[in-house]
RNA sequence: GCCGCGGUGGCGGAAUUGGUAGACGCGCUGGACUUAAAAUCCAGUUGUAGCGAUACAGUGCGGGUUCGAUUCCCGCCCGCGGCACCA
C-alpha cells in the first residue's frame, strides 16, 4: 500500500540529514541559478496557489542537478510591508513578532512539500545585516545624484488625518470613514529612474529569454515617445506656456491650450484670470481624483476656461483660449498640451462640450473634406498650414521641428511615460533612509561605517496626524549630530517602500553570510546572472523594472559585471478557487496545502499542480483532479512491488520517447504535457503487465522511469528506487539519455484528404513517396468514391504526414 | 479608459512550424470481480441523423486569406492581470 505520509517523512529526513541539497560551489562544473520571487509572509499562511511556481522551479532544479550542474536554488522572505504594520497597529504588537511568526509558518508549510531549497542561504529583508546593504545601495545612489527631495502628493484622508495606500481607497474615498481622499503634497525622496529609461528600454532587446508579453508591458510602461516642446507666448505678457506634442504637424489646427489644474503656471497667472474663484474651485475638485479617473477616455470631460488670458500660436500668431482640465496630467510631459480637436479624440470630446472651434488641417488625400464627425487621428497631408501646406505628416514633423529650433520657439523632445520613483513612505515598518538633515550642511549621508541604521523601537506604529512617519515622534532618535560639522541635526524619518528589499535579494543569496558580499565579488562571477526567474505576472512592470534599474546602477558603480540580472523569465498563472474566484478568506474558497499533503501527499499535490493546465495560465482548483493524479502515483507504486522483469520492445520504445518528451517539456515549462506523457507510459506498462504478468521492462529501464518521474514526485521515486536496490539519492544519479534509434517509427498513419477534408488515414511506410501515396489513396474505397467523375487539379504532399487531393 | 494575456466537449485541458480537433485527467454510462459496497480492471463518452458502414456540423461572434485555419489577417463580444503607496 502506498503510504505517502511515511514515505515523505522518511525522505525529507534523509535529505536533511545527508544535506542532499546543499549548494555546491566547486567551480569545475557549470552552474545554474534558479530563482523564485520570494514571498511576502502574510498572516494567512500559504494556500495551494502559492507553491505552484516553487514546484516548477524545484522540478527544474532537480533536472539540472541530475544533468550535472551546480544548482543554486534558494528561498527567502520579503518581510517589510503594510499588512504586518496594520496588524501591529491593530494588535499593539511589534511587527517583527508577527512577521517572525509568519515566516516560521511559511517555512513549515514549504518544508512538507519536499523542496530542494538550501535553507543555509535563506535571506530576509528585515534582517539588519540585509538592510544594511539596502541602505548602502541607496546611499550610493544619493551620492551620485540619483536620489532627490521633491514635493509629491500622497492620498490623504482629512478626517483620519493619515496617508493612505491606493489599496485603502474605495472609489476615491477612505475605506475606513468614507471621507473623500485628497492629494496632499509631502516632502519625499525620489529616485531618478528616468535617467535609466533609455537603457531599460533598449536592453529589453538583449533578453531573448523573456516572454514577449512582459517585454511589451515594460516597453509601454517606459513609454518613450518622440515629439516636440513648443512655447506658446501669453498675450500681453513675458510668460510662456510650454506644451509637449507628438503631433506638431497638426499645430495649425490648434484652437486652444489645456493646462493641468495643478500646474504652477495657473497660480502665476492668478492676477490676470478674471474668473479666479471658479478656477480655484475646479482645482480643489481635482484634488480628489486619481490619475486613472482623470484620464478615462469615456468619462465626461470637465474643465474651466481661464478668462482674460490668451495664448499665441507661434506658427500662425492666432490667439487661442487657455483652459484647465483634469484630463491633462501635470506629471507627464510639460503638464500642458495644445488641443487640436479635429485630430485628437480627447480634444474633440472636450471641444464639443465647450463649443470651441474645430479646425481640420490633416487630410487623407487632396480631395477629401473634413465632415466634423469625430477626430481624424491618422497621418495625412497638411492643408491650411502656411508654408507647410502639402507636406505629409512625417515630413512636416521634421520640418516644423527644424523651424522651431531655428526660431528659438521650441525643440525636439523625447518624453517618457515612466515617472521618477517616489521612494519614501511615512510608515514604520520599512528600512530607515540613512540621511541626516543639518541646518548648516544640508542633507548629509549617515557614514557607511555606521550602517545599518537600525529601525528604532516606537510606542505607536500609527503615522502621525501631520502625515509624517511615526519615527518623527521619537525625539531622541531624530535628534542627532551632523557627521560633517558635529552640530545638532535631525534624522530623516521617512522609510523605504517595500520594493526596496526585493531590488537586489538575488545577489544576497550568492554569498549570504559574507558581510562584504556586495563589495568583494568572488562568487558573483561564478553564479551570476540568474539563469531562470519565476514569479507572478503582477510583477511584470514594477518589481522587474525596479530590480533592473538597481542592477544597472550596481553595474555602473562596478558592483556587478553584467548589465541584466535575469536571463530567463517565466510568469506563473494563478490557481483560483473551485468557484473560479481568487482564493480568499472573503469567499471561503481557500484550500490549505497542509490538509492536501496530509490526505493525499506532497507528491500528489506537486504532480497535480503541474498537470492542471499550462503553467502560465490561471486555472481553477479541482480536488477530483488531484485524486486522479493520486491514482496515477498508486499505479506507479504498485508497479514497484513486482520483482519479475521481462523486456518488451514496444514498451522500451515508448520509454525512450517519454524520456525525450519529459526532458524537453521541463525545460520549456510545459509540465502538463510532461505529466500526461508519464501517465501514457505508465498506462501502457500496466496494460502489458496485466497480459504477461511481469513488469515489461528491465530493472535498469524501470529505474529510468523513476528518474524522469523524480523531479515531479521526489519522495515516491526515491522510495521505489531504494526498494529496487539502488543506494544513494536518485538526485545524485545521472539524468537518462534517450536512444534516437529506439524512438523512430517505421510505419505512420498517412492522412488522406480530398479538398482539405479528411477521408481516410492509411498505414504506410514513413518514407513513402508522393506517387506511391497517391496510388495507395486511389485504391482506398473511402477515398476513390470522392474522385469518381472529378478532375484532379492539384496534389499536396507533406512527407510522412499528409496527402491532399484537390479535385474539381 | 489604456497596456498585456486568454476564450476548444458536461469540466481542467491537448494539438511543437498552417496539416487527423478533443491526447491525458476528471465526471458520466455500461460491463467484469463481489453476498453487497468500496477499490480495481475492461469498454464507451463533441453534437445531429443512422442498427451500422458513414455523412454533415463543430474550437466566443462576424468577415477574409489558403488546397487546407484552434493556429494567420480585419472588425466585434466576454473573462483575467497591471495601471506607479498591496506585494
Amino acid at each position: 500500500m502506498y503510504n505517502h505520509q511515511e514515505i515523505e517523512k522518511k525522505w525529507q529526513e534523509i535529505w536533511a540529514r545527508e544535506r542532499v541539497y546543499q549548494t555546491k560551489t566547486d567551480q569545475s562544473k557549470p552552474k545554474y541559478y534558479i530563482l523564485d520571487m520570494f514571498p511576502y509572509p502574510s498572516g494567512a499562511g500559504l494556500h495551494v496557489g502559492h507553491p505552484k511556481g516553487y514546484i516548477a522551479t524545484d522540478i527544474l532544479a532537480r533536472l539540472k542537478m541530475m544533468q550535472g550542474f551546480n544548482v543554486l536554488h534558494p528561498m527567502g522572505f520579503d518581510a517589510f510591508g503594510l499588512p504586518a504594520e496594520n496588524y501591529a497597529i491593530k494588535n499593539k504588537l511589534h511587527p517583527k513578532i508577527a512577521t517572525d511568526e509568519n515566516i516560521a509558518t511559511y517555512k513549515r508549510q514549504l518544508s512538507i512539500l519536499g523542496f530542494s531549497y538550501d535553507w543555509d542561504r535563506e535571506v530576509s529583508t528585515i534582517d539588519p545585516e540585509y538592510y544594511k546593504w539596502t541602505q548602502w545601495i541607496f546611499l550610493q545612489m544619493y551620492k551620485r545624484g540619483l536620489a532627490f527631495e521633491s514635493n509629491e502628493p500622497i492620498n490623504w484622508c482629512p478626517s483620519c488625518k493619515t496617508g493612505l495606500a491606493n489599496e485603502d481607497l474605495e472609489d476615491g474615498k477612505c475605506e475606513r470613514c468614507s471621507t473623500p481622499v485628497i492629494q496632499k503634497p509631502l516632502r519625499q525622496w525620489v529616485l531618478r529612474i528616468t535617467d535609466y529609461a533609455d537603457r531599460l528600454l533598449d536592453d529589453l532587446d538583449k533578453l531573448p529569454g523573456w516572454e514577449d508579453s512582459i517585454k511589451e508591458m515594460q516597453r509601454n510602461w517606459i513609454g518613450r515617445s518622440e515629439g516636440a516642446e513648443v512655447d506658446f507666448k501669453i498675450k500681453d505678457s513675458e510668460q510662456k506656456i510650454k506644451v509637449f506634442t507628438t503631433r506638431i504637424d497638426t499645430i495649425f489646427g490648434c484652437t486652444y491650450i489645456v493646462v493641468a489644474p495643478e500646474n504652477s503656471l495657473v497660480t502665476e497667472l492668478k492676477e490676470k484670470i478674471e474668473n479666479w474663484s471658479e478656477v480655484a474651485l475646479y482645482i480643489e475638485e481635482c484634488q480628489s481624483k486619481t490619475d486613472l479617473q482623470r484620464t478615462d477616455l469615456n468619462k465626461e470631460k470637465t474643465g474651466v476656461c481661464l478668462k482674460g488670458v490668451k495664448a499665441i500660436n507661434p506658427f500662425n500668431q492666432e490667439e487661442v483660449d487657455i483652459f484647465i482640465a483634469d484630463y491633462v496630467l501635470n506629471s507627464y510631459g510639460t503638464g500642458a498640451v495644445m488641443a487640436v480637436p479635429a485630430h485628437d479624440e480627447r480634444d474633440f470630446a472636450f471641444a464639443k462640450k465647450f463649443g470651441t472651434r474645430i479646425k481640420a488641417v490633416i487630410f487623407p488625400d487632396e480631395q477629401s473634406e473634413y465632415e466634423g464627425k469625430g477626430a481624424y487621428i491618422a497621418d495625412g497631408l497638411l492643408r491650411n498650414s502656411g508654408e507647410f501646406t502639402g507636406l505629409s505628416s512625417p515630413v512636416a514633423r521634421q520640418e516644423m521641428i527644424a523651424y522651431l529650433e531655428k526660431n528659438n520657439l521650441g525643440a525636439k523632445k523625447v518624453n517618457f511615460k515612466i515617472k521618477d520613483w517616489v521612494f519614501s513612505r511615512q510608515r514604520y515598518w520599512g528600512e530607515p533612509i540613512p540621511l541626516i538633515h543639518c541646518p548648516q550642511c544640508g542633507v548629509v549621508p549617515v557614514p557607511e561605517e555606521e550602517l545599518p541604521l537600525l529601525l528604532p523601537e516606537v510606542k505607536s506604529y500609527e503615522p502621525t496626524d501631520t502625515g509624517e512617519s511615526p519615527l518623527a515622534l521619537i525625539s531622541d532618535w531624530v535628534q542627532t549630530t551632523c557627521p560633517q560639522c558635529g552640530g545638532p541635526a535631525k534624522r530623516e524619518t521617512n522609510t523605504m517602500p517595500q520594493w526596496a528589499g526585493s531590488c537586489w535579494y538575488y545577489l544576497r543569496y550568492i554569498d549570504p553570510h559574507n558581510d562584504q558580499a556586495l563589495v568583494d565579488k568572488g562568487l558573483e562571477k561564478y553564479w551570476s546572472p540568474v539563469d531562470f526567474y519565476v514569479g507572478g505576472a503582477e510583477h511584470a512592470t514594477r518589481h522587474l523594472i525596479y530590480a533592473r534599474f538597481w542592477h544597472k546602477f550596481l553595474f555602473d558603480i562596478g558592483v556587478v559585471n553584467y548589465e541584466e540580472p535575469f536571463t530567463k523569465l517565466q510568469h506563473v498563472g494563478l490557481i483560483m478557487g473551485e468557484d473560479g474566484r481568487k482564493m480568499s478568506k472573503r469567499w471561503g474558497n481557500v484550500i490549505n496545502p497542509d490538509e492536501i499533503v496530509s490526505q493525499y501527499g506532497a507528491d500528489a499535490l506537486r504532480v497535480y499542480e503541474m498537470f492542471m493546465g499550462p503553467f502560465d495560465q490561471a486555472c481553477n482548483w479541482n480536488t477530483n483532479g488531484l485524486i486522479g493524479v493520486r491514482k496515477f502515483l498508486e499505479k506507479v507504486y504498485n508497479l514497484g512491488e513486482l520483482d519479475n522483469f521481462q523486456e518488451v520492445k514496444e514498451v522500451k520504445s515508448l520509454l525512450h520517447k517519454t524520456i525525450k518528451k519529459v526532458s524537453a517539456d521541463i525545460e520549456s515549462f510545459c509540465f502538463n504535457t510532461a505529466v500526461s506523457a508519464l501517465m501514457i507510459l505508465v498506462n501502457e506498462i500496466v496494460e502489458v503487465k496485466n497480459k504477461i504478468s511481469a513488469l515489461p521492462l528491465t530493472k535498469e529501464d524501470f529505474f529510468k522511469l523513476l528518474q524522469i518521474l523524480s523531479p515531479f514526485a521526489p519522495h515516491i521515486s526515491e522510495e521505489l528506487a531504494e526498494s529496487l536496490g539502488y543506494t544513494g539519492s536518485i538526485f545524485a544519479s545521472t539524468w537518462p539519455q534517450y536512444d534516437e534509434n529506439l524512438i523512430k517509427d517505421e510505419k505512420i498513419n498517412l492522412v488522406i484528404q480530398v479538398n482539405g477534408k479528411l477521408r481516410a488515414t492509411l498505414l504506410a511506410s514513413a518514407e513513402i513517396t508522393e506517387e506511391a501515396a497517391l496510388e495507395l489513396a486511389r485504391q482506398e474505397k473511402l477515398v476513390s468514391k470522392w474522385l469518381t467523375d472529378k478532375e484532379i487539379v492539384k496534389v499536396i504532399f507533406v512527407p510522412g504526414k499528409l496527402l491532399n487531393i484537390v479535385v474539381k
